[in-house]
DNA sequence: CCGCCGATCTTT
DNA sequence: AAGATCGGCGGG
């Protein structure tokens, strides 16, 4: 009999498969929180999504697909589970992930995110654990943190170098996740679409964004 | 083609 | 409170 279990191997990250992302968006945004960006390759990162936003197909004011499958929006109404990155003022990039299904646009806004790390001698399945590094709080400085460009616009997170995996840990190692909503940030423009709850974040996490934490 | 303006962030 | 900085989009 072996009961020796000190060395349990701990369960890999696994992409999210794209009927999670095939789902109306306002669910696929709520349940990302909690979920890890994973990033391999020659940059490696890992960070915990707290906080997102939904933005929803033509009707919605604040979302780009407002205007219809433009060039730029045309990948909101794409198959889900693909990245869609833009520029904002000439200099900060905001990655998105494409939700609903072919023909029908969506996205939800990456919008704040924990650095972690994965624990020695791991890699790809070894245990998250908290990364000293500076905050991953804005949709900016997330996409800077990890190094996304629009030169990753469009890209497959099911299968690639980028992915959204469950996180391993136990949740009592981890906490319940205490999901709250508030309207978006920076969408006065969107009359009556600005004022609806759609952000969603982790409350309390410190590595919120904007108002509320809480 | 021209002009406006933004799903932001940093500095004043 | 305002500036940086540029591409997407709509109007002419």
């Amino acid at each position: 009999m072996s009961s020796a279990v000190a060395a349990l191997p701990a369960p890999p990250l696994v992409a999210l498969p794209r009927s999670f992302y095939e789902r109306p968006t306002v669910e696929v945004a709520r349940d990302l929180l909690g979920k890890l960006l994973v990033r391999t390759g020659p940059l490696e990162r890992v960070a915990r999504i707290v906080e997102v936003e939904a933005y929803l197909g033509v009707k919605d004011q604040a979302s780009h697909a407002r205007r219809g499958p433009t060039p730029r929006a045309a990948i909101m109404f794409g198959p889900p589970g693909h990245l869609y990155v833009y520029l904002i003022y000439g200099m900060h990039h905001c990655m998105n992930v494409v939700t609903e299904r072919d023909g029908v646009a969506g996205a939800v806004l990456l919008r704040a995110a924990e650095p972690l790390d994965l624990a020695e001698p791991g890699r790809r399945s070894s245990v998250p654990v908290p990364r000293l590094e500076r905050p991953l709080s804005g949709p900016g400085k997330l996409c800077a943190g990890l190094g996304i460009t629009r030169a990753d616009n469009g890209l497959d997170l099911t299968a690639g170098h980028l992915v959204i995996a469950v996180d391993p840990r136990p949740a009592r190692a981890v906490g319940p996740l205490r999901v709250k909503r508030s309207a978006r940030i920076g969408v006065d423009y969107a009359g009556a679409w600005a004022g609806r709850l759609l952000r969603f974040y982790l409350a309390g996490n410190p590595y919120l964004s904007g108002k509320p934490r809480d």
